[in-house]
DNA sequence: CCTGTGACGTGTC
DNA sequence: CGACACGCCACAG
């Protein structure tokens, strides 16, 4: 890892996480920023995933903002493949919102232990 | 150095 | 419900 990417362990730790986000369930960006506590804000979070979500094999789409919302859906070059991807995971959404997000919203925080 | 700009979040009106 | 403000931190210009 060069000093331009992985400056700190933020990016790292926005890594791990995103890669132990369960197939089918879903987690937020305020929810990871929360996790790792004062490493970073939940713009931080989004502007990791920016830099490295294409580079790295993340489910990125499994990071939604705080209501469940596709908010970065602009990001995966094809508008729908973020909402594909979710779908073939068994998520149901309507437009643009996921539906029963209580239930597919995964809180590292709470169901991770490291 | 200062300003604008975000894949954000919380609060107020 | 929508519009704003503010906090947040890094980065580009």
């Amino acid at each position: 890892m060069t000093m331009t990417e992985y400056k700190n362990n933020f990016f790292g730790d926005v890594y791990e996480v995103v890669k132990l986000i369960p197939k089918g369930r879903a987690t937020s960006y305020g929810g990871i920023a929360q996790y790792l506590g004062s490493k970073g804000s939940a713009r931080m979070v989004g502007w990791a995933l920016n830099n490295i979500a294409g580079d790295l094999n993340l489910p990125a789409h499994r990071v939604l903002n705080r209501n469940g919302r596709l908010t970065g859906k602009r990001y995966f070059g094809n508008p729908n493949k973020m909402q594909e991807l979710l779908e073939s995971e068994g998520i149901e959404i309507k437009d643009d919102q996921v539906l029963y997000w209580e239930k597919v919203y995964w809180d590292p925080s709470i169901e991770l232990v490291i």
